[in-house]
DNA sequence: GTTCTAGAAC
DNA sequence: GTTCTAGAAC
């Protein structure tokens, strides 16, 4: 029996999010901890040091059943970014902040092992991507580094600038959806596909241009060097750390 | 999303 | 000659 089914977009989170029990049949190397609404799993090929991404579980709620598609929000609903917004209507508010509450352990998570490793805590971010190439909304949690083998290509850095309009940061969203705002939910995704494939090569911390991506590897090397350097030196004489690249939600 | 690779850029 | 990007295939 030939079920090829089709590959694109990508059906791989899809498949996740529909998992029953995920502690029992999604690898550990794969999942980091879910409830009954959301699940956060290993970015495959993560773009920093530490990459999460964040899936709302399907059906929703949890009790309904898939087979009768008892679901209260439809499959679609959970298409995309776009599709979320558009079609998820009354329950968007409660769906995001499951995530973001699951988002927010995930980064204190991020935190322990950044101070484990490195001795220090750097800038964690959080947001969409406005056109996914991966089927299944997903909110990504990701350190700002930028080191990592698999973040190589003009593509990767612009879809993971904050200010570019491609990746759209968690509190837009969340400004979007507690203000009724639908015409900024319309009129964003149009712009963004243009907006990322003009972009030229520069660093989002400090603005400085590079011709390639080589250059701009050993320039986001050198700056986390200094970074760390900076903020061991900062522990080391008053005993903690005082960077305002640290977000400050600690409390 | 990645991989592969032709040919542009150096 | 080598490095790097970008488009097609998957």
């Amino acid at each position: 029996m030939s079920k090829k089914t089709s590959n694109f977009p990508l059906q791989i989170l899809r498949e996740y999010a529909k998992v029953r029990s995920p502690a029992r049949n999604i690898p550990p190397s794969v999942l980091l901890s879910h409830t009954p609404y959301v699940m956060s799993i290993h970015d495959a090929y993560p773009k920093s040091k530490y990459h999460f991404l964040i899936l709302p579980r399907f059906p929703y709620p949890p009790e309904a059943d898939l087979e009768r598609d008892k679901s209260i929000l439809p499959l679609g609903v959970f298409d995309s970014l776009e599709t979320f917004l558009m079609k998820g209507g009354e329950h968007r508010w409660t769906v995001l902040q499951q995530m973001v509450n699951m988002a927010r352990d995930v980064e204190e998570m991020i935190r322990d092992e950044m101070f484990k490793t490195e001795g220090f805590t750097w800038k964690i971010y959080m947001g969409f991507h406005a056109v996914p190439s991966m089927n299944h909304l997903h909110l990504h949690v990701i350190s700002d580094d930028h080191l990592s083998p698999h973040f190589k290509t003009k593509k990767h850095h612009n879809s993971f600038r904050p200010d570019l309009g491609f990746f759209v940061p968690l509190a837009s969203v969340e400004g979007w959806i507690k203000m009724g705002d639908e015409e900024s939910i319309r009129r964003h995704e149009l712009n963004s596909s243009e907006i990322l494939l003009s972009s030229p090569l520069s660093c989002f911390r400090c603005d400085e241009s590079f011709g390639n991506m080589p250059e701009l590897k050993r320039h986001l090397e050198g700056e986390f060097q200094a970074r760390k350097k900076k903020a061991l030196k900062e522990i080391e004489t008053t005993g903690r750390q005082r960077d305002s690249d640290v977000s400050s939600e600690e409390s």
